[in-house]
DNA sequence: TTTAGACCTGAAAACGTTTTCAGGTACAGT
DNA sequence: ACTGTACCTGAAAACGTTTTCAGGTCTAAA
């Protein structure tokens, strides 16, 4: 049995109201009693009962944290920074993955409520109203589809996306690339359609007509595949752009067994700017989107909500998405290439 | 403010008491009854207070799960099997990263103390008795050093981290090569420690007095900064063991950068075989440790002992930890290496 | 000496549940 | 008709806190 607020009022020789005085230091105590309280909560080593607390307080003190996965280097990335800042702010952090699946989705949604004062929400394949969320605590939606019409009442975070691919398309078409290929993520993807539409407003800004569109996906699998399709095709493209920065180093791969050298005979994009770009050889040219930085700044949107029940909800940040060039991309080959047969 | 048992009871015209029994159909109720109630509950949507409910059954439904890092391959794939289980479970998932530190620590144990059932520590760093967690409830340590004698009371799973070097450095043997260097992690991390030693048995099995071992760490830019090393030396190792694979992958990128080749000129092998090891060029040889899948044996193991308080709590579980071969590694060369000069 | 006010403290209510306890009804067996 | 039993139900206690309320003491002012 735990040690309860009770058994260190009666050690000290108070009331439990006193007691909770003390630790909460809520008023004044006179000294005496505020040195016995004390030193019988140290010595029976009493931690208040957060249930007992939250009960009454109506408030738990933490966040949920709802996310489509919890792999991967994005995510993991964005969980530093959430963790970071609310142990910070002395938040705990209940967190669950979805898969995009909406049975696990009603899992998460569950198991969160009542047991935290805020969420943040992120997955670019459901609107916030397919969410339906009846939660009852502000909640802050990262990377999340939404009409500028329906904004009301929605906290939002989201990237670049769709300005991200159209610099890192631009680059390319001033390096002298003029032969395209956009490998896709999937097309329930908000983020990822975005992606390809910045990729079809560069087509057209550099008056391109004709370019490849490959349906791949985020994982290294989906860009392996589809790199073995662009093996097949009678002309290579020069430049390929991709859904994210794993589908580029699946491409790649591909493309390294089959002879082709990167970026003397074919330029590769990412997009996330994951760490291990930065380490893959070539190193990849990506765009980088801070996902750290948003961990943070969704907790502290939301924290600060949480603290200010008056402040407004309604508000939509999209944040800047920076092109780093890295080793995979070159100007346009004018030499000939040869590839090793695809298969 | 929330719909209560209370509204529920009322809108069904029955006590609290009826609600809660149906609810959780503890006890028979008359049909009529449990239909009204059914209906009002689902009327209102109704969700019981979490904290009330844990408040009267001293059990929250939660599980902790301390680590060093949220980041990483390594730590996000042990998340997702953790995570898998616990929703499969039907328990909540509380997490908190310590980064290393003892501020932090003490702020994630403060953090989880009373919210969760159970917990999952891994720290490489410190052996259990030193993070002297008075939590009260079953705990499952990972990846955590600990003396033989000292197992008593204790849960643990660990990893044959010294078998797994072990391994590796005997398959590089048997590929001819006698010039070892070995890239070590922190002094202070157990597992690491381990690794090496693995590594100094097979050295000393294979007659081989002379080689190399260099502080290096957890992460690429170690890994990088102890390739740059390797290459000042006067003879270059054809074998090198890594602490881990990003290590790998940073002392791959120098090696790259300097023109040597790989697994031509000299063999790497990592340690983890986190997922980018089979998506990088050359494709790394390593010693797969499956995360996910331990991740979710911490918690079947947690959850068996929250819901059977009699079950003993000593058990040590090593798991194996296997080679896989790709094409960082190769017979050791006999031609003579050119390099482009270090730095 | 009285009284107002400041200050400290304990009793008790409240939070939203679950569970125990006891009362009530209906029915079957005598 | 009476008793015993099974079944259903509501009242109330309990969980461990925080907070309100009111009582009590002490000091200072009149």
């Amino acid at each position: 049995m735990a040690v309860t607020i009770r058994d260190v009022a009666r050690r000290a020789g108070v009331s439990i109201s006193t007691v909770s005085r003390v630790l909460n230091n809520t008023c004044t105590v006179s000294e005496d009693k505020k040195i016995r309280v004390e030193e019988a909560a140290e010595f029976l080593g009493y931690v208040p009962n957060p249930s007992a607390r939250s009960l009454l307080k109506k408030s738990t003190g933490g966040v949920g944290i709802l996310l489509p996965y919890v792999t991967g280097e994005f995510f993991s990335e964005f969980l530093t920074g959430a963790d970071r800042l609310a142990k910070d702010e002395e938040y705990f952090l209940l967190i669950s993955a979805s898969h995009h699946r909406a049975s696990e989705w009603r899992a998460s949604v569950r198991s969160v409520f009542g047991r935290v004062d805020g969420l943040v929400v992120m997955d670019p394949r459901m609107s916030p109203s397919e969410l339906d969320l009846k939660t009852g605590v502000p909640t802050v939606f990262v990377n999340t589809p939404v009409e500028n019409e329906h904004l009301d009442g929605l906290d939002i975070i989201n990237f670049d996306n769709r300005g991200g691919t159209l610099a890192a398309a631009r680059h390319l078409v001033k390096l002298g690339h003029r032969k395209f290929a956009y490998l896709r993520g999937p097309d329930d993807a908000f983020d990822a359609v975005e992606r390809l539409n910045g990729f079809r407003d560069a087509m057209r800004e550099a008056g391109i007509a004709e370019y490849t569109v490959i349906e791949a996906g985020f994982e290294p699998e989906y860009g392996q595949e589809a790199g073995r399709e662009l093996l097949r095709l009678k002309e290579l493209p020069t430049a390929v752009l991709c859904a994210n920065d794993y589908c580029a180093q699946g491409v790649m791969t591909v493309f390294h067994d089959a002879g082709l050298r990167i970026p003397e005979d074919v330029s590769v994009v990412g997009f996330d700017n994951v760490p291990s770009a930065e380490y893959a050889r070539p190193a990849l040219t990506t765009l980088s989107v801070p996902p750290r930085k948003t961990g943070a700044q969704a907790l502290e949107r939301l924290i600060a909500r949480i603290r200010n029940p008056e402040l407004p909800a309604t508000r939509k940040l999209i944040l800047p998405v920076e092109l780093v060039i890295r080793a995979s991309t070159a100007p346009a080959p004018t030499h000939k290439i040869d590839r090793i047969a695809a298969e």
